[in-house]
DNA sequence: TTAATTTTTTAACATTTGTAAAAAGATTCG
DNA sequence: CGAATCTTTTTACAAATGTTAAAAAATTAA
């Protein structure tokens, strides 16, 4: 997915401030089950995914806990890093030999001092992502397991195609046994 | 709560900047139960709580989902309205008398596209409320009821003494009984 | 291609949560 | 106060999900 097109869906910029932008934007490949970000660390890049597919996970004693998967023209931010410039909670891994365009937070974070069009872009970029997480919170408090798989099989089915099934069911927030019985059943 | 806390909580604006934005903000106040904002309508407002508990919640055939509860210093978003000018999906219930500060969302819109220490306040406005939904989507994920009421009670206890069980027991995703059974054992 | 490893499914049983109905406890209002 | 209403708890049983272990299937690597 280019650029261009993953830009102007956060926000359309004038040509000016794009460009701008656009020169802090490079291209970086890496090999599947690369870790990009890593709990516990300030991160200093987010990333937008060009090729491939990636999960976040609470890396957790017993087993990790996989709480989104990110696609062609999504958004990578290590979000406590990104909004706070604290440690970060989530690891993030690559499921695919993915292509990246990467963007250094810093970078980023002076143009918002300076270019109130990259400003704004950044806000509706927050604001994007809010939708999208509250959106998914109340689907996933209120559904049941089965009806999660079916809603995932409708809006995502590449995510059932390309992805294990054990992260799957801990995104749905359930055992792999448990979505294996669901399977079984539709 | 004070309205100049509450921004400042958000971004520290120039006082220029702060001054134009207070202008658009008035008290105002209403009684429990009123519903300020209603599902499938495009809200026109957002509000801050000054004093007084509110309810988010998706209204259902069977029974209402409640999904976020809101106290003093909060900011109250229509977060569809807010965000991309559509329909919101949720009910906002006053569960106390409130007074409320209010801000008209054109006027704040107006504001983002001339004023770059705005844009940036709009920004991370945003960004805490995504932080915010995403900790708090992970911590459902992966908590028992059980869990998830205990969190409850350690982060909020004003809500478990404010606000009815029915609601909270919507609020964590399991039905009152199963509340109940929790209450008993702890 | 075979052997080793990883992933997915199945089975049996335990635990948790849901449902429906009733009882107990609070609160509201005349 | 006392009746009516609303909220919370309890009970009994049903359904869903978890746990552990093993079998089956798929993938990887030599």
């Amino acid at each position: 997915m280019n650029i261009d097109i993953i830009l102007d869906q956060i926000f359309k910029l004038p040509e000016h401030s794009k460009s701008v932008l656009k020169n802090l934007i490079s291209d970086v490949e890496f090999p599947k089950d690369n870790i990009i970000i890593k709990a516990g660390k300030i991160e200093k890049t987010i990333y937008f995914i060009k090729k491939g597919i990636v999960r976040a996970f609470v890396p957790q004693e017993n087993q990790d806990l996989t709480f989104w998967f990110g696609k062609e023209g999504d958004v990578v931010l290590p979000m406590k890093s990104y909004v706070d410039n604290h440690q970060n909670y989530e690891n993030i891994q690559l499921l695919e030999d993915c292509v990246l365009y990467q963007l250094k937070i810093d970078n980023l974070r002076k143009l918002f001092e300076t270019d109130i069009n990259i400003a704004n872009w950044g806000r509706k970029l927050a604001e994007k992502e809010l939708v999208k997480t509250e959106e998914l919170f109340i689907s996933r408090q209120f559904r049941t397991a089965s009806q999660r798989y079916e809603e995932l099989l409708t809006n995502q089915p590449e995510i059932i195609q390309r992805v294990q099934l054990g992260y799957i069911a801990s995104y749905l927030g359930i055992t792999q046994v448990s979505l294996s019985r669901i399977r079984s059943e539709i």
